[in-house]
DNA sequence: GCAAGGTC
């Protein structure tokens, strides 16, 4: 009999199609450059039996809904039509021509998509392609989570069946993106194209993830801008032994009251001497990284490497398709207990930078890597397939390839180790503590080069009933900072945090609300000459004034605050997020709309993912979730329909700079 | 001119 195994992309074809065919399979080109379809003989076993197999795939989801034509016009239906207006399902012509026309000559069709949500709504959607050549080809899922040759071979003997109430969810939450994405962004941009200015002809945009990702970068932009500092006190205490400076914290940190710390720090004083009253010497170790995520790429690139999400994204993709890497969108932090590990860090050893790390792992270094908490059933942590030189690849791909392999060396490496000292002391009634540590072993430290265990340091001895006048002690002063403006990293983890969008799409929900003017990056500078000064409404204001439009120019201010970017300390250079009024203008505006439902506030789309879940679950429907999820946006939309006069007054506030009964 | 999700 025929069969007919479909994957989600061209890589996993490829490589189940060798796992299936043993290796002796002919390759047939199809009218998509992309796809390949393979032909050979398998046995799936009963009830199936040797057949003829022809794989294929599709890149992703084969179909993307519309709206027809009749709703192309922007304020005719009106936006809020788009509620129920009716749905129109587009597929890639080639790609399901070809899915038709092979299902033709084969009884039973095999989906191979990825094991995820996504995957199995794919898999319906190929399923339906299939059915257009052939209405009665009988349908099974393999079900598998890496590409691995044993496991391929049992999941194809494995068959189960696509999981319908997964592809019931994922059908909502197009439905869901499709409808209140398109009447909000028609909504929003009619409506405020009329004040003229920046706005009479951007597009301005609504998203279940665009929008709460703006509100990050706003909510962090206020509680910077209002932050007030307090003023705080504490007791230093340092004491010099053997030639070493050791510096000892107070057990209280820190008190927001004067007086108290005064009364303390005279008692100290009084004491004259403190009294060592504990010494602990103990082993402490540094944990290797886990193993590399997708979320966990992006916010390195952008820390260490100062690369974008989305750039690092693209290098990590060209990676990918050369054979040099791994897949890299996925969210698995642990390989496979059958992973050939061993044989990915063989392939190490001829580099000039890490080989002989590679090799010292190879010959009784290697340890198993740690096993962290997410496994999306798709695809193995992030690691180097081949080994590449560096002078193949450009620049930015041989630091992106490096990071990728360092950090999987490091994941197959041992933990760093060290002796830790703790010393505490009684001086007067008040406690004080310091710690010391010895890296007595540096081991993943060697190849990891991005951390380092640099707080180490060496103590003096000190003995239990010790007593010793401090060299000195002083009462100090300081306030509390102003929490920093967002990195990208912070970003991306607030998304992650919250389930705003997916490792495919963060990057680009970032990017997204950059094109549309909504936020800007400055750079964090390494002046300290700011001074609270930016708290003041005169330069207070958010970015962009929206004098121009377009990319790079008038709307991309200086940023917040008079170049208020804090911490110099740590990191400058680096890039940070800031609003733009127009940005500031539509969260504020839809924030004190007042609804029980806040657009801007990541919950909604935390909402959808849960009411997914219960789909998934089977403990409520598609049909019921889109109804009440439609109503609730209607009911939203229309009180913003009528409060619309209030989002108007933000941007005369915030992009014109109108004060609110200012005329 | 609009969304988010796959993928090339």
């Amino acid at each position: 009999m025929r069969v007919l195994c479909v994957a989600e992309k061209p890589s996993i074809s490829k490589a189940v199609a060798g796992h299936l065919s043993g290796g002796s399979f002919s390759t047939h080109n199809t009218r998509n450059k992309f796809i390949k379809n393979y032909s050979f003989d398998f046995d799936f076993g009963q009830p199936w039996g040797s057949s003829s197999v022809t794989m294929t795939c599709v890149t992703g989801h084969l179909t993307n809904v519309e709206f027809t034509n009749e709703y192309n016009n922007w304020s005719h239906p009106p936006p809020e039509s788009l509620f129920t207006a009716p749905i129109v399902k587009n597929d890639k012509k080639d790609i399901a021509k070809n899915i038709a026309d092979q299902a033709k000559y084969a009884r039973l069709l095999v989906i191979w998509t990825d094991c995820d949500r996504e995957g199995e709504h794919i898999g319906q959607e190929i399923v339906d392609a299939a059915k257009v050549g052939n209405a009665a080809i009988q349908v099974k899922r393999a079900r598998f989570s890496n590409v691995e040759r044993a496991h391929v071979l049992s999941a194809a003997r494995r068959l189960v069946e696509l999981d319908e109430k997964q592809v019931n969810a994922v059908s909502a939450r197009i439905e869901l993106d499709l409808r209140i994405g398109y009447a909000f962004t028609r909504f929003i941009t009619n409506n405020l194209k009329h004040l003229g200015g920046p706005l009479a002809d951007l597009v301005l945009s609504y998203g279940s993830c665009q929008f709460p990702t703006l509100g990050f970068v706003v909510d962090r932009y206020f509680r910077v801008k209002n932050f007030v500092p307090e003023p705080f006190w504490g007791i230093s205490l340092t004491h010099n032994k053997e030639g070493k400076q050791v510096r000892f914290s107070w057990a209280r940190n820190r008190l927001f009251d004067r007086m108290t710390t005064v009364l303390l720090y005279e008692r100290c004083l009084d004491a004259k001497k403190a009294k060592v009253t504990k010494v602990q010497e103990k082993p402490t170790r540094k944990f290797k990284p886990l193993p590399l995520t997708t979320v966990e790429l992006q916010k390195a690139a952008t820390r260490l490497l100062r690369m974008s999400g989305q750039q690092a994204m693209t290098i990590a993709e060209g990676l990918y398709n050369k054979g040099f890497i791994s897949y890299p969108r996925t969210e698995t932090d642990r390989f496979d207990k059958g992973m050939n590990l061993r044989a990915l860090v063989q392939k190490q050893t001829t580099d000039q930078r890490w080989g002989p790390f590679a090799q010292g792992l190879v010959n009784g270094g290697f340890q198993q890597p740690r096993e962290g908490k997410h496994d999306d059933k798709a695809h193995p942590p992030i690691h180097p397939i081949a080994h590449v030189a560096p002078s193949a690849l450009t620049y930015d791909e041989g630091r992106l390839y490096e990071y990728v392999t360092r950090r999987f060396l490091a994941c197959c490496s041992e933990d760093a180790k060290g002796m830790a000292t703790d010393i505490e002391l009684q001086f007067g009634d008040e406690f004080f503590s310091t710690r010391g540590v010895i890296v007595l072993e540096r081991n993943y430290l060697d190849v990891y080069v991005y951390e380092n265990w640099n707080n180490t340091t060496e103590l003096p001895k000190f003995t239990v009933g010790e007593q010793f006048e401090p060299t000195e002690a002083m009462m100090t002063e300081g306030k509390t900072s102003a929490p920093n403006y967002l990195t990208e990293a912070d970003l991306i983890a607030l998304m992650d945090a919250n389930g705003i969008g997916t490792d495919a799409t963060m990057a680009e929900h970032i990017q997204k609300i950059q094109d549309r003017e909504y936020v800007a990056t400055i750079t964090r500078g390494n002046d300290a000459a700011e001074q609270g000064g930016d708290d003041e409404e005169a330069n207070g204001a958010p970015a962009a004034r929206g004098g121009g439009r377009g990319r790079g120019r008038g709307g991309r201010g200086r940023g917040a605050g008079g170049g208020s970017a804090r911490g110099g300390g740590r990191g400058s250079g680096l890039k940070v997020f800031v609003p733009t009024q127009l940005g500031v203008a539509l969260i504020l505006g839809f924030d004190r709309m007042s609804f029980e439902m806040s657009l801007g506030k990541p919950f909604l789309r935390k909402e959808m993912e849960l009411q997914m879940k219960a789909i998934g679950e089977g403990s409520t429907t598609r049909r019921a979730v889109l109804d009440r999820s439609i109503a609730q946006y209607k009911q939203v939309f229309l009180q913003s329909q009528e409060q619309v006069g209030v989002l108007k007054q933000a941007c005369r506030e915030f992009v014109f700079g109108q004060r609110p009964g200012g005329a």
